[in-house]
DNA sequence: TTGTACGCGTTATCAC
DNA sequence: GTGATAACGCGTACAA
């Protein structure tokens, strides 16, 4: 806003020899104004050249159409396409993005979310893990998280359950000696949670024989290889001669997995099944295409921001009705079955 | 801004006795008070729960602090550490960051465009390719694109005429028989065209054999496959016996051609030689690490967001001085030796 | 050090 | 169908 040559509705007014109530509704209420005068002033508007301002918008009607974001990270696939699917829903609802990446530092975080504020957001989308969703819920703004801690707000998650259910009886299927499951530590609050005990109610059922290793898997790719060589080892004298069907955390842990025994036994032997999470490029593009189980990272975000909608539409209501209770929305993953099972 | 109980500067001033303009200064000029009333002031906003308006403040001074960013996809890693770097600057300059992905249409980013100055962005950052330097340029907003087309606007790209140099010398020093460039048809617009000089450049100095293959591959996974599986067929059987240093456009596709031999002879043989670009994790995640030429994108980001900043301060100025000509930062990157070479 | 008065560009309200 | 006027919340001469 150069604090020059901006052409405002004043000067289409004083131009058209309307009141700036008429420009504004040839904007906002065309229909209220006679085929002849829109054309006059659409004229005007080239003529003169002129630009709109949302912000002063914004300060007269109270409706900013942003939303922020906070996203811990870029380096899981999963976080990048979840943004870029949530990005894309502006062509449909029309509402703009402000993104913050959080550096999974409480304070910075709540820094982040002060400057959102203070550009008065109308919504909040969270992926970080940070804040508890009992200090989100006090902000008193619409908010919606995606896969994580969800108690006092809104949220939209994959059926990670189902997830788990899926993968195991994709193994059961491949009359496995052994179920295992690899994962790092999970808080049960946690969606991903679902996994683990899908996981865990599917072999119980069917009398499988099972077992789930925890590993601390949340750190760079050496320590997540050396990990896993060790897991490796182990399952390999434990089950030896069995058949081993293994459910691992995602899909960048089975691709580590996969190279070991590939490098090991020159190919994947016949006896190790695999069955990754997330269904990420590295799952199609590893050595071996490896099964897994996708997100289906399109439909949560188009949910989590049709969710957040709405709850920002009930808030411009003259009588607003707050929910009584945070709406958790599920959606169904999908199993893609390929050469490592 | 819920069109109700919010706390103005006009409520603090009642409630101390203050005016607004005292009040305003607490916040932009704090020494001008005395401390006493500063704390005075600094507790009634305790007290009354007083939240900050910038949208408000945009429209007094005109200064919003947004840069709006477009990106033309996610599915790269590169764009998404890009975008994660650009985001990460607001630690230091302090701007606000509004997202698009541009669907390489050019109505679409067109009308992004609008809806960014609109909102009245004070720069912009464009990865895209979509739209022309010309085009940009006519927006009359500080620009800086990265790694694009960038005639008539700064730019930021990565030495990738450098990047084609270490890579070809690193295969010449291995003393390959034949050295390979795998590429996509690239115009001498883009920056990375210079991969492709360089690689040329290097191999006719040093009298190298070597020849250049392009092929399109700017496609989904199996396309990809199947491509650079025919070039190695004709390579195979073109220089068999001889030593092959193979250069090629990015990692992804050097994992594809990696994976493919590797299912083809067990390991990678010892007369192939493969070195990818931009260090993306699937370099270091592969069946064989792979070496590759990586963009420094931390420094990139750094001075995208920093040339903008320098644009940006001297707009605000009262006597301007706009660019003469467009500057353009070059970046080196950084060789990183593994295991395929 | 503090206050007055006005401007930023748009929308909302009420009147005609 | 159109217009006058007052918000919206803050910044900034200019004055005191």
């Amino acid at each position: 806003m150069g604090k020059k040559n901006n052409v405002t509705f004043n000067d289409i007014a004083k131009y058209t020899n309307f009141s700036k109530t008429t420009i504004s509704r040839y904007f906002n209420n065309p229909d209220s104004l006679t085929l002849e005068n829109q054309k006059i002033i659409s004229d005007a508007l080239v003529k003169l050249n002129y630009k709109e301002n949302k912000v002063a918008r914004i300060l007269a009607n109270g409706k900013t159409e942003f939303i922020g974001i906070i996203i811990p990270n870029f380096y899981h696939h999963y976080y990048s396409e979840m943004l870029n699917q949530i990005l894309s829903t502006y062509e449909t609802f029309g509402y703009k993005f402000l993104v913050f990446v959080g550096n999974e530092n409480e304070e910075t975080e709540r820094r982040y979310i002060q400057e959102l504020m203070a550009y008065k957001i109308e919504g909040l989308i969270v992926l970080s893990h940070t804040l508890s969703s009992s200090e989100l819920a006090d902000l008193q703004i619409p908010i919606v998280t995606i896969e994580r801690e969800d108690e006092h707000v809104c949220s939209v998650n994959t059926d990670n359950y189902m997830g788990g259910v899926q993968a195991t009886c994709l193994l059961a299927k491949r009359n496995c000696d052994i179920l295992i499951h690899i994962n790092s530590p999970t808080s049960p609050d946690l969606p991903a949670y679902g996994r683990i005990q899908g996981f865990q109610d599917t072999c119980k059922e069917q009398q499988l024989n099972h077992r789930i290793i925890y590993r601390e898997l949340e750190s760079q790719h050496e320590q997540v290889k050396s990990q896993l060589e060790n897991v490796l080892k182990e399952v390999d004298s434990n089950y030896q001669g069995m058949k081993k069907g293994i459910f691992i955390s995602n899909d960048t842990h089975a691709n580590v997995l996969l190279n070991l025994l590939v490098r090991k036994y020159g190919t994947l032997p016949d006896d190790y099944l695999i069955v990754g999470f997330d269904n990420s490029p590295i799952s199609t593009e590893a050595i071996i295409p490896i099964s897994t189980v996708g997100q289906q990272i399109d439909k949560l975000a188009f949910e989590a921001v049709s969710l957040l909608v709405e709850q920002m539409n009930e808030r411009k209501k003259r009588k607003p009705k707050p929910l009584k209770e945070p709406i958790h929305k599920v959606i169904t993953p999908v199993l893609f079955h390929r050469d490592t099972t």
